[in-house]
DNA sequence: TGGTTATTTGGCAATTTTACCAAATAACCA
DNA sequence: TGGTTATTTGGTAAAATTGCCAAATAACCA
């Protein structure tokens, strides 16, 4: 596999790399959420937050939509979600 | 879910958040390698492979095992390879 | 238009990660 | 035992990530 790809997919797991992150994308597992629900939830500051969606929509994980003055964000890669929760399992036994 | 349990799983996504960690992980979906072999291949010091492979080991994503003067490694957390191809997919349709 | 709300962006200091070199350890063999 | 090979560990400078504040944008409403 060529180091480009190498690169591109590390580019998704740093994405993915962050509590908050990984915060969100359980919560948009069952359905888009805007950000000022994600800022209700988590204990930073609104431009921290906004930071994280950018990061996880530039690596395409996510798609944001405006309506009107919000901005909703829905999780495309889905997998990420299969993941996540082979993960929680292994953690478990552990 | 619990702050901490966020955390641990951060670690694991930041364990693979690396061109050559990745490279390692795609090579043991195959079977076990020794760190010798992982160095020829890596265009990198043998002491930053072996540093890159106590990452993926302390993340509990791979094992490792001594025999005579070489160490082994296995990968344990096998459905990282599930989510990898995955990506792949996703990575070929943009 | 002016004010309010929702969100993003720029800038910066603090923290974390990275890769190399040199040195340490560990197993084997002469 | 002494030398060689395989691997890990310690130290360090450079690079990347993080979170806050302040300021900018953008949409709505009076």
């Amino acid at each position: 596999m060529s180091k480009d790809l190498y690169r591109k997919k590390t580019q998704i797991f740093k994405a993915l790399a962050h509590p908050t992150r990984l915060f969100i994308i359980d919560k948009l597992e069952n359905g888009e959420c805007c950000v000022c629900e994600f800022v209700n939830e988590l204990d930073v500051d609104f431009s921290t937050v906004s930071k994280h969606l950018s990061v996880l929509k530039n690596a395409g994980i996510i798609i944001d939509e405006k309506r009107g003055q919000q901005v909703y964000y829905t999780l495309v890669m889905r997998c990420v979600c299969t993941f996540s929760h082979c993960i929680e399992t292994f953690l478990n036994k552990e």
